[in-house]
DNA sequence: GTCACGACGTAC
DNA sequence: GACGTACGTCGTGACA
């Protein structure tokens, strides 16, 4: 191939000080955002800057430089060096990662240095860069740049279009460019915080300049000062000029390890380019890019085919390549629960780019396989050795029928649905499909429709080769897409979350529903029959009420005997007709009479727990006696977890029928079950987080958290509040982390809206920080365009500034709730890395079972329930020091019911 | 028969 | 629309 580069003279290295833009072009533009709420007023001027400097330069060679934690370095040599400065506004800071975006879709290189500011960068590369024969363009509009100029490097200024050489830093400044740190350090910074000598303006310096030629020299020569006041102040003022002139002095030796070939300009990836400009609404830009798309030889498309391994040797060589790369992506043939499904086979991916599908089980007559036992003798170590990080989309998944086959897996490291999770929580799914269409830009090949839930021959019916190269694609998209997703995880933020919290959790969900809960299904059977006499009854009762029979179930059929047949007074209307929900029908039972209503209510209730519970549980029992939820690490908005199949997180406990339904999870013999939670806890986290010091104290207290809050509401002493009073304040201290409005709260409390007004008001006056945080909460998500939970975990909200209210405020109440509810989901996953390594620190064989959101079940051989109590109090107490208290109430007995 | 949707109700 | 986050069941109506 022939060499293209230019020839060295003619190499043009551009500099960008991006750092320096990025503040300028916040200050220059007004606010301005996408229509989603984005702020976007620096991305677009140092966007604009970057494309126009770039359009005038024409480099060769291109680097953004960036600060990173920029004045850690040099606050070791004066820790006031800008202490001054105040944290960057807060619609700028999710600025940063979008300029970092477009500079990698603009494929132009970003460099940074830890504790180093671009300054540094800048000269580092300079001086590498004018060593090797190239002109270096530093883009910037900071004097302080001066410093570096020479015959081989230059400046631009971008807003005054200017370029600086030596002789334009001689011209303005009165000296040559190598003194500029002597002149910057005598004359100080204010704004850096870097101190002067008092009484040297700009002219005394460049004078002194002139006669000694910098500073080291200066202060050797003192007595050589003429006027007497300079001289003393220099006199007395040596060791802090030393120390400004290192300040002010750029590094250019810092080991950035870039080679200048890597520099290399390139065209922008106008597809990405043209979303992100898209995205972020900067139509004017769009037309500036290249029309076509952009080839992008370094991400070559996705393999279409694969190689079979029906060898034991062909898959020792894949095995002992993965070991040597430390990484390997696998995607498991299965169908139905991952509980207790066969593993039919696997596609693999190599970081190599290497894909490979193993056939295990499929019934294809003939069709060459790997036997069972030799793919697990042959995978074994490789799986259960953490250093090889596994790679996939739903590794729990994999873990799972893995675990199925025998085989441990350590080393869950790239699971792409979990990244995507995190980058997005409001997304309703993170297909695969869906990640491969929007990142790679590639359709996958379709699964057999079994795979897909739907109806269709079974996985195993289909031959290997039928679906070989769908999981195989599948493999090789995941590992294409997993680091594209930690990098845009590390520029939001979220990488240490994903790292220390999700992907952690993720073996021990696996854990928790492989272990499963025991049912009692004759204890079930028995309530069943019971409450289906009484389900039958209320049916009579209903239709002797209505006249004559109809389906109760049928919503349009009742509202037709309610409000033709019985003329009784619509209440409410729904989308469809009008409501026949509990809040109407409790109204028509009291207010109106209705003996049809008040049946009904009885009944709904009593059917609802046949039909979820009662008859539907016992059906989900393994083979084991035990039921094995699935849970889903990335499906809520909040960054709760959520189950299904069955849904243990919302089995009944308020009625008495509920608490018999709790009855059945029982413990095997010779175990309890121990149950753990968090008391208030999303109420003490609201305290803590908003800071509100009456709220705080009432919780040191260890008070009743409902009573005081009647107390402060009603301006009475606690002991005198009624059952009523604190019946309104546990209704509004439920609320208020929802949005909770006027109209909320009277019809919940059935009381005027003009008293719920009235009630709403007190409570913010006397927890006035609780008002001040909601206030703040909202505002700065309007800003920004997320909220996000103590650990940092976000929650994008887009419908904040949707021009239909209605939307508006439903968006403002779940920015609200988030940073709490997330928050207090973030310390529940914390509290199960704790107690999971609690547990076999002191080797004990207590498992747990479920979490549902502020509580653990644990089962507990009988001698170690008083140790597991503890242990979960200490490990769920210890998770987070806040500045209340994390109260847990433990609890323990034969079943779930008993347990609390 | 299958699917998507809305209404409703359970949990925290 | 009216208080946040989930999932499951049922009935309905469109479609095959």
């Amino acid at each position: 191939m022939a060499d293209t580069s230019p020839p060295r003279s003619e190499r043009r290295l551009a500099l960008f000080d991006a750092s320096g833009f990025i503040f300028r072009a916040y200050h220059a533009i007004p606010p301005l955002t996408t229509s989603k709420g984005v702020p976007t007023n620096a991305v677009l001027g140092f966007t604009r800057m970057v494309l126009k400097a770039l359009q005038e330069l024409k480099p060769t060679h291109v680097a953004l430089a960036f600060d990173k934690s920029g004045r850690v370095e040099r606050q070791k040599i004066d820790p006031q060096y800008k202490a001054n400065r105040k944290a960057p506004p807060e619609d700028l800071t999710p600025q940063f990662p979008l300029i970092r975006k477009v500079g990698d879709v603009l494929n132009l290189a970003s460099l940074d240095a830890e504790g180093w500011e671009a300054d540094d960068v800048i000269g580092t590369l300079a001086m590498q860069a004018k060593a090797e024969g190239f002109q270096v363009l530093v883009v910037t509009s900071d004097k302080d740049f001066m410093q570096i100029v020479d015959e081989d490097i230059t400046l631009f200024d971008p807003a005054k279009n200017k370029r600086l050489a030596v002789v334009d830093v001689q011209e303005k400044m009165g000296i040559l460019p190598r003194q500029v740190r002597d002149f910057l350090a005598l004359v100080g910074d204010a704004v850096d915080n870097v101190a002067k000598v008092p009484g040297v303006g700009d002219k005394t310096a460049v004078e002194l300049l002139h006669q000694f030629g910098d500073v080291e020299t200066l202060l050797t020569r003192l007595d050589e000062v003429k006027k007497p006041k300079i001289r003393a102040a220099l006199e007395s003022h040596r060791d802090s000029l030393l120390r400004a002139k290192q300040l002010v002095t750029f590094n250019t030796t810092l080991p950035l390890g870039v080679k200048l070939e890597d520099l290399a300009r390139r065209p922008p990836d106008s597809t990405r380019a043209r979303d992100l400009f898209t995205e972020l609404e900067f139509f004017a830009l769009l037309r500036d890019l290249p029309a076509e798309e952009t080839p992008r030889p370094e991400v070559p498309p996705l393999v279409t085919t694969t190689t079979l391994v029906t060898t034991e040797a062909e898959l020792k060589t894949l095995a002992d390549a993965a070991r040597a790369a430390g990484a390997v992506t696998l995607v498991p043939a299965y169908e139905g629960l991952p509980f207790a499904a066969p593993l039919v086979g696997l596609g693999m991916a190599l970081p190599d780019g290497t894909t490979r599908y193993v056939p295990l089980r499929h019934q294809q007559l003939g069709a060459a396989q790997m036997p069972v036992a030799a793919f697990a003798s042959v995978m074994k170590d490789v799986l259960a050795d953490a250093a090889v990080k596994k790679g996939g989309h739903d590794l729990k998944a994999l873990t799972l029928v893995l675990a199925n086959e025998g085989l441990p897996l350590e080393g869950a490291h790239d699971d792409v649905e979990l990244l995507s999770y995190l980058l997005n929580p409001s997304r309703r799914e993170h297909a695969l499909a869906d990640l491969a269409r929007e990142r790679l830009r590639s359709e996958l090949p379709a699964l057999p429709a079994s795979v897909e839930g739907k109806k269709g021959r079974a996985l195993s019916d289909h031959g290997p080769d039928e679906v070989a190269a769908a999981y195989a694609v599948r493999a090789d998209a995941a590992r294409r897409l997993a680091p594209e997703l930690w990098r845009e995880l590390e520029l939001g933020g979220l990488a240490e979350l994903a790292r220390t919290l999700e992907l952690p959790l993720l073996p021990i969900l696996a854990r928790m529903e492989r272990e499963g809960v025991k049912l009692d299904v004759t204890e079930l059977a028995r309530t069943s029959e019971r409450v289906d006499v009484e389900v039958k009854a209320k049916e009579a009762e209903c239709h002797v009420a209505a006249g004559h029979v109809f389906n109760l179930g049928s919503n349009p059929q009742l509202a037709q005997v309610l409000y033709e047949e019985l003329k009784l007074p619509i209440l409410k209307r729904g989308k469809t007709g009008p409501s026949t929900d509990q809040e109407v029908l409790e109204k028509l039972a009291e207010e109106h009479g209705s003996a049809l209503a008040r049946a009904l209510i009885e009944y709904r209730g009593l059917s609802k727990l046949k039909s979820t519970y009662l008859d539907t549980l016992p059906t989900l029992v393994a083979k084991d006696g035990r039921v094995h939820t699935t849970y889903h690490q990335a499906a809520t908005a909040t960054g709760r977890l959520s189950s299904s199949d069955p849904n243990l997180q919302n089995i009944p406990i308020r009625t008495e029928v509920g608490r018999e339904i709790r009855r059945a999870f029982v413990a095997e013999a010779g175990h309890q079950l121990v149950s753990a939670d968090y008391s208030q806890v999303e109420l003490r986290l609201l305290a803590h987080i908003a800071e509100d010091p009456v709220l705080i104290q009432a919780f040191l207290d260890d008070e009743d958290i409902h009573s005081r809050t009647a107390a402060e509401i009603f301006s009475i002493s606690p002991k005198d509040v009624d059952r009523e009073q604190r019946r309104v304040a546990k209704t509004v201290n439920f609320g208020i982390a929802y949005g909770l409005s006027a109209h909320g709260l009277s019809t919940r409390l059935g009381i005027s809206q003009e008293s719920a007004r009235d009630v709403i008001e007190r409570y913010f006056t006397r927890y006035a920080g609780i008002r001040q945080y909601l206030e703040d909460t909202v505002e700065k998500a309007r800003k920004v365009g997320y909220v996000e939970t103590l650990y940092g975990r976000r929650r994008l909200m887009g419908d904040l500034l949707s021009k239909n209210r209605g939307v508006a405020q439903a968006a403002e109440r779940a920015a609200i709730n988030m940073p709490i509810q997330g928050t207090a989901a973030d310390l529940m996953k914390k509290a199960m890395l704790a107690v999971d390594a609690a547990l076999r620190q002191e080797k004990l064989k207590t498992r747990v079972l479920l979490q549902v959101h502020d509580e653990l079940l644990f089962e507990a051989p009988d001698a170690e329930v008083e140790a597991v109590k503890a242990l979960a109090r200490r490990c769920m107490s210890a998770v987070a020091e806040l500045k209340v208290p994390l109260k847990v109430d433990v609890g323990s007995g034969k079943s779930w019911a008993d347990a609390h």
